[in-house]
DNA sequence: ATGGTCGCAAGGCGA
């Protein structure tokens, strides 16, 4: 089973280039970010003709969440739990039925600038409720993971420029802890578990030639419960799709698990 | 220090 993220920054302009990508990596499961569509307006039979289910959480204009399928999905919940007041779409799940079940959280983590402000708060209150869905799911000790875009650098190692971020809400030290607790309730980090070396990143700005530069950061990122970690047997990053044509600012991220 | 680029959607916000 190949899984991978991918914040595609608008769904109506990548329509050309998702279809390019998915036919070129064809994973079997992906977890898309920033559609900034509803869900009446997400245009599903383009993907649903390359022969994936559709199933989307979106809002107007901004954020917005999506998994694509070719396997069949169970238990298709939509949101964070925690705050009946969030109206923001940033999460979905799933279980997918390949030939083990797994559990698959899709996620847009709020950015959170500028920092310090409500904005900030936002992100981390939204971290505190992450952390307590986490929770709940490793309770049930089953193949579960949770892919997306997190809006965090997690170590300098993850930056072309760290220096360039330390007064960003991606690096503040209370993002990077909170993603540490995450972490630290026996999630692995797939991508970096697997790869010591830095200069890996997933977005690279439009602005101030970031790509051309290498000036990227890895923000985008897949975890794991130890039932999934176990399964796990590879991960990469698809950084050619951010030279191609109308690209997002983003990266697909993936992994294959045995299942 | 500033401006630099996109997407959505139709002006300015968000990233």
């Amino acid at each position: 089973m190949k899984i991978a993220t991918f914040n595609i920054n608008g769904i109506k302009a990548r329509i050309e280039a998702l279809p390019r990508w998915l036919e070129a990596a064809k994973p079997d499961v992906v977890c898309l970010q920033e559609i900034k569509s509803v869900d009446e307006a997400f245009p599903r039979e383009v993907l649903e003709d390359l022969g994936y289910r559709v199933e989307t959480h979106g809002q107007k204009s901004f954020n917005g969440v999506a998994i694509l399928s070719r396997l069949p999905l169970e238990d298709v919940t939509r949101g964070l739990p925690g705050d009946d007041t969030d109206e923001q779409a940033r999460w979905i799940e799933a279980t997918v039925i390949g030939e083990k079940a797994v559990r698959v959280c899709g996620l847009y983590l709020p950015n959170g600038n500028p920092a310090p402000g409500p904005k900030y708060d936002y992100k981390l209150a939204w971290m505190a409720r992450m952390e307590t869905r986490v929770r709940a799911l490793l309770a049930e000790e089953m193949p579960v993971i949770f892919l997306g875009d997190y809006n965090v650098i997690p170590q300098a190692m993850d930056a072309a420029k760290p220096q360039a971020w330390v007064e960003d809400a991606l690096y503040l030290p209370q993002s990077r802890a909170a993603f540490r607790r995450i972490l630290n309730l026996g999630l692995t980090e797939v991508i970096r578990a697997r790869n010591p070396a830095p200069g890996l990143y997933t977005f690279w700005d439009y602005q101030a030639g970031a790509w051309e530069r290498n000036n990227g950061i890895r923000i985008d990122h897949l975890l794991a419960s130890p039932q999934a970690a176990d399964l796990v047997q590879d991960c990469g990053i698809d950084k050619d799709t951010r030279a191609g044509d109308k690209p997002s600012d983003h990266v697909p991220v993936w992994m294959t698990l045995d299942a």
